[in-house]
DNA sequence: TTGTAAGCGTTATCAA
DNA sequence: TTGATAACGCTTACAA
């Protein structure tokens, strides 16, 4: 005979299949004593809930969102075609998923949206998004309602977020410091760091964890400001300019966000293409394509595919009151030279 | 309303519930012109099986054995450890693992183990050997019968293995040489490659992809033979001793295979430890410690965990005649240094 | 406070 | 070649 099921803690606790059913759900209406008896027959067969067939008997369609916001990233769009994917998948599993975008730029809409997921029954919510007081106190509302919130990618530490899928980015800045460090080797000890914005959370991370290692491993190499682009590859071309007239060359540039393309751009007309060793962050047909070409020296990434089929599974785990599997949902801080691209993505 | 069913499936086709389950099951009996309506109505209303429904009803044991040499090794010891906690929790999924170890050095009492698992009727295998002819000849044996078979670690492509979970080790020794190369930097331009033995098909591949990476791009740097240790630690003290005598200082270190503590220990009395660049391979107790320590300086891994309960998928799936998600399966070639260690594993 | 019985979507047995 | 019908392990009205 295989695994106890149900009927058989029913019979050694001598009572019926609902009564077991109420107690394995934690449901009202059963005396203590034979709430203790049905857990001691459980503990005894040494009984494990199949949650597949619990599922099934439910017969409950999971309806849970994912957020987005709508920027005109290539990051942003291999994330959500990875969670576009993993959603087809999860279907097969009695799962639904929205997948949404919010405007970038206006947190009140994202607040509007998630207050109509909390009204509209929504059993699971995942969002990438900034931290600001109207999101937190939304997430809150989300939080108080029992919905498990799931940070993407950025975390929301003060916002009641149930679970955060994403790397360290502190780490992750960190790992870029010591590749720029050693990478750099005789080339010129100065380095340029380039950022779109440093709204996010996760840049202003970046950046501290770069400057702590480059401050403490590698003190001869001299650390520029972030000079911020706004997306605009004229802006670049601009404080780019002025930042070598101003400071002289350079042996690194850090990319601490999007923006490869005009990267490419700028340096192949400032000649410096290839010639200075460049670092930036997440896999992307841009930095794929940089680093086959070899003008990129390394990427520090995190498997998107990881963080989709992470979210839903953990999305899935909360409203089944399961535990989750730490070790499966730990993000792999990844880097990537040419030698270790994967094979096609 | 939600998902069609098998019954929306039959009431569509105007037959009845087994039918549509033969024909789902592609078992036999059934005309061919049933078999077409059946399949119209699948694609008219968009069917997909529910496989926890499916397995619940079949309500079968999945016995899979995986097989493991019994050579003391920390990497074994991980993915031992590994497989044992992703088999736990697959038990809740109706799969019982049998986690078993071969003498490493008898291939005999491996191919009479895996005709004792064909002879019990076991419903897949995986194990991590070499490909000598006795093993080739009791897989494919194993392949014939209708058993699924999944290489780990190192492949065995002349077995008629179903599938490999594993890294490309020839890209694992190029990544290995471009950050030997330039890591190195102004240091001694000479590489020692130290190896255990060079029997497995894995270490040969990555001494093959470092050499072309070095040859390559680092042409300036001397690279020596491989020096085999045999796992004893006076071996690898008098090689290397000699191979210092004769050739002068070294660089760098690439060990190929384990042995990392010897190597530390070795390193030491030379009063090398930490002032030749080290890589090695294989995230375990001891090159977490030593890349904490700091005198190793990367590592080139695969995630255990992955491995372990990409195993076990891949095993369930071919069991269930399911296709294989190839983006979930494939495994990362993951570059650790210290900075981005995981926390604690 | 507890129990009975139907049903979730699939498979499998047996009879037609 | 097909169709009823009873499982699988669990949940959930509804009854007692």
């Amino acid at each position: 005979m295989g695994r106890p099921t149900v009927t058989d803690i029913a019979r050694e606790a001598g009572v019926s299949l609902a009564t077991v059913d109420r107690v394995l759900n934690a449901r009202p209406g059963v005396r203590d004593k034979t709430i203790a008896a049905v857990n001691e027959a459980v503990a005894r067969l040494g009984y494990v809930r199949d949650m597949a067939a619990a599922n099934l008997a439910r017969g409950r369609i999971l309806r849970v969102a994912i957020l987005l916001p709508d920027t005109e990233s290539q990051f942003l769009q291999t994330l959500q075609d990875a969670l576009q994917q993993a959603a087809t998948l999860a279907s097969s599993a009695r799962m639904q998923v929205e997948l949404l975008r919010f405007p970038a730029k206006d947190m009140h809409s994202l607040a509007m949206m998630l207050a109509d997921l909390a009204a509209g029954g929504i059993s699971g919510v995942a969002l990438m998004a900034p931290e600001t007081p109207v999101v937190r106190d939304a997430l809150r509302a989300l939080h108080a309602a029992g919905v498990p919130v799931v940070a993407m990618v950025s975390d929301l530490p003060n916002s009641g977020a149930t679970h955060f899928v994403g790397i360290d980015s502190h780490a992750a800045g960190r790992t870029a410091g010591v590749l720029m460090g050693r990478f750099l080797g005789g080339k010129t000890p100065r380095v340029m760091v380039i950022a779109q914005s440093m709204l996010l959370r996760d840049s202003i991370e970046r950046r501290r964890g770069f400057d702590a290692v480059m401050q403490r491993d590698f003190p001869g190499i001299e650390v520029g400001q972030t000079l911020e682009t706004h997306g605009a590859t004229e802006t670049l071309q601009q404080v780019m300019a002025v930042s070598l007239a101003a400071s002289g060359p350079v042996g690194g540039i850090y990319l601490l966000g999007s923006g490869h393309r005009a990267l490419a751009q700028v340096l192949s007309e400032l000649g410096l293409l290839g010639r200075v060793v460049t670092i930036g962050h997440e896999l992307t047909p841009h930095t794929i394509a940089a680093l086959e070409a070899g003008w990129m020296d390394a990427v520090i990434a995190q498997n998107v595919g990881h963080i989709a089929r992470s979210t839903l599974r953990v999305l899935q785990a909360k409203a089944d009151q399961q535990p989750i599997n730490e070790s499966q949902e730990r993000l792999r801080l990844e880097i990537i030279l040419r030698e270790n691209l994967p094979p096609s993505l």
